[in-house]
DNA sequence: AGGCCAAACCTGTCCAACAGGTTTTCGGGG
DNA sequence: CCCCGAAAACCTGTTGGACAGGTTTGGCCT
């Protein structure tokens, strides 16, 4: 293989793979050649289609496993966690940054969510805030369960790119959730706010936008001021 | 190196890798150990190092370059940018389901710009698109100042999620842009898109975030219908 | 003190080999 | 003729070694 530029052999692999499984119009399950074949067809080494196929599957287009052939993947929010994570560590972007967008996308996630969702889902979101209910004395439970809510209503606005963005902010929520939570020491306090995800899902079973637009904003408001408290600029 | 799951040496090195820059609290710029070091810290061939090393470049954690060592990276929206065209090309997303996403967004990006601008960015935000009037002719180059002026509004917010998420979508925009163009065959469609620009900017340069919100709205009312008169889904 | 050069260091790429895991094939039994 | 099981072929994961460049470092000379 020609280094077509200067960015080495690897990235000129990246880019042969990626073109084709759009050549080839491949669709996520089907199978890539196997590592021999593409370093022949490529005129590089083993190791570099390996290289290769790891960069491609670090961003999850491509998935790999022992002994099977790469695969074409289905989109996840895993890779943009990380890269939040790494962000908000290497003091890149602030919780509080997160949480203005998180809002943003979780407004109108309830309006489409009120219109959209299945009854499954309605019930599904019931759920979930009736689970919460239940384990206000266990945190680690009951924050799984607040991703799980959250992810829930992305999913049902029936647009892939929610739960995609939702999710890419679930690592980074997983190691700051329990500092909010201990600004809320008070049983009112932690009622009153897993009482607010019962209100957002009632609303969206019901179909009501606005209410859940409602509720979901009380409960940012709510989130923002614990964030506050905790002295998390 | 032990294997501590089942998901191979790179996953554990990976993972030693991010844990080594957390713990040293390393910031963008500072350089990682060498390739030999680290294989001989987790006890792994230098291949096994290099694949890690690979993965966590893809995802823009780490950056490589040939000689020198590899260093701590700041977030950006490459990686995001593959991730979303993968979806697209795949089915998984559609270009409806974005522009939803974008205009969520966007409405968010031009109260806050029209906020917290700078001098600097009300200027730069005017300029391009006053650039943008003078590139009607040159379709290549207006998309490219159509994708800078969002991308400078998404700056202006002073929060970098923003411009992450934007640029996010810029790769399959790419691609897409000229589909969109393509319905708007007039010279008045032609030069009302443009100017819809120029209104954002005057709004965002008057501080009229209530303005800019009601041209940003029509930008994007204006492009659904574009895409939609050109067939797409 | 400043600049230059060589040595030490580092990454990029290739190769050959072997240990598992997976898919395919093929022959035998029902 | 079909189904099933086992062996063969194929594939990925990992290692060690080797060599070609590019980069950093440190010391020497001015």
């Amino acid at each position: 293989m020609e280094q077509v530029n200067s960015t080495g052999l690897v990235s000129d692999a990246i880019g042969a793979i990626s073109r084709h499984i759009r050549e080839k119009d491949l669709m996520p399950g089907d199978r890539l050649p196997s590592e021999s074949i593409l370093s022949k067809e490529l005129n590089v080494s083993r190791t570099v289609v390996r290289e290769a196929f790891r960069s491609l599957a670090a961003v999850r287009i491509i998935e790999l496993a022992t002994g099977k052939r790469a695969t074409v993947a289905q989109i996840g929010h895993g890779a943009m966690s990380l890269m939040i994570e790494h962000g908000v560590h290497t003091d890149q972007i602030t919780i509080h940054q997160i949480y203005d967008v998180r809002r943003t996308l979780e407004t109108r996630i309830v309006t489409l969510a009120s219109i959209r969702r299945s009854d499954g889902e309605a019930a599904e979101v019931l759920a979930l805030a009736a689970r919460m209910q239940g384990s206000v004395g266990e945190p680690a439970t009951l924050m799984e369960l607040d991703l799980a809510f959250h992810m829930a209503l992305a999913r049902a606005t029936r647009n892939p790119v929610y739960p995609l963005l939702i999710g890419s902010f679930q690592g980074i929520t997983r190691q700051t959730w329990p500092i909010g939570w201990k600004t809320r020491p008070t049983q009112a306090s932690r009622d009153l706010m897993v009482a607010t995800h019962v209100d957002i899902a009632r609303a969206v079973a019901a179909s009501d936008p606005q209410q859940a637009v409602a509720s979901m904003a009380l409960h940012f408001d709510e989130s923002v001021r614990a964030l506050l408290t905790a002295g998390l600029s």
